[in-house]
DNA sequence: CTATAACTAGACGGTGTCGTACAGATTTGA
DNA sequence: TCAAATCTGTACGACACCGTCTAGTTATAG
């Protein structure tokens, strides 16, 4: 229960409740970085600037983390638990109809912004093989829960693929392209996309 | 034709095959700042860099570019020629069905890249107003051509719109999630997914 | 052939960053 | 209360980068 274990460390985001830790900083330097990568990307991740956001002196990041590339990696992990945390293990969600849950995914990513760093990482993932990695394991995730909710429709071989990609694809750029657009009107778009994808 | 006048410079590049100068580096700093581009994005696009890549003293970059801010806009407007040429200029293309229209844009952004740096420019847009505004520009023309096609077609309203943007963000991030994938594979999926855009 | 335009080499000062070192402060547990 | 664990302040050396400057070299036009 919240021990300090290598890369898990993250955890400690959702312990902080309980426990009554008064000096924790390594979240609030996680949390900053993860702020910067939505806004400005892996570049604009650098210490001594997290330092000066933070009011405080840099060393104390070199207790927390290795390195530049210690955080950089945990911010990785922050993000692809994120992911999986709050779409494909919601429980609630899995014994719904696919129709259902092609709808609530969408509409989860829509409202909790979860494609929030999506662009920043994608582009990371250009010249980066951590990134690349975590990227393409998120990915995976997103096309295998989207997948078995079309084939539970009745779609197979290359239709079925093609549903999926299509899919996952929009709706993992979907807030990058359109995201200043009403909730309202995005959801309405939504609505008439569900009903040509399940070709009713 | 082919005089040096501000932004436009960069039509050099397409007259270089008329004109004969021997010393023409402003476009190999151009075309190399864009390799960076696609490959590292926008930071990774460093005036010494650029310089040590080309075997040659960074002085020079001054003589052609006022600042790397000058560079990287006109590394912006090249981008924005490029698509605007290759696809929505397309003479031939115009003539043709609205489906053929949609086919074939797909297959040009396909097969000639387009799409090559718009993973970058879309992070860099995020923390860069000029950016921001080329990406803006460029998604508007895209729209608008592809939005032109399915109205031929007879959709209109929510329906023209959902379609629209839908068929617009798969194509243009298509690339950055399957470019992996086999050109034979891709193509037949491209033959499902317009069955399906259409209606038929 | 010569003057001018086009271009390059090399060095400079200034800034921002990384990672380290170490002494000092604060919290926690026994 | 006291020692150990946890964290912070300040200073340092190394490096990469930006933009400027000056002195040059090479091409091209008249």
């Amino acid at each position: 229960m919240c021990t300090v274990v290598s890369r898990q460390q993250i955890w400690h985001i959702a312990c902080m409740a309980n426990t009554t830790r008064k000096r924790v900083s390594k979240d609030e330097w996680l949390a900053r970085a993860l702020e910067i990568l939505a806004a400005e990307g892996e570049g604009g991740i650098r210490i001594e600037r997290l330092a000066r956001d933070l009011n405080i002196a840099k060393s104390g990041f070199y207790w927390h983390f290795k390195d530049r590339r210690d955080l950089l990696s945990k911010v990785l992990d922050y993000w692809a638990y994120e992911y999986t945390g709050v779409v494909a293990q919601n429980q609630q969600l899995a014994r719904a109809s696919p129709e259902s849950r092609l709808n609530q995914a969408a509409r989860m990513i829509r409202v909790h912004k979860l494609t929030k760093y999506d662009v920043s990482i994608r582009a990371w993932a250009e010249h980066d093989e951590m990134a690349a990695e975590a990227i393409a394991q998120v990915y995976q995730m997103r096309l295998g829960y989207i997948r078995e909710a079309f084939r539970e429709l009745g779609f197979k071989g290359d239709e079925l693929e093609m549903r999926t990609r299509l899919y996952v694809c929009y709706h993992s750029w979907e807030a990058a392209m359109f995201g200043n657009d009403s909730e309202r009107k995005l959801s309405r778009l939504q609505k008439l996309r569900l009903k040509m994808f399940t070709g009713k």
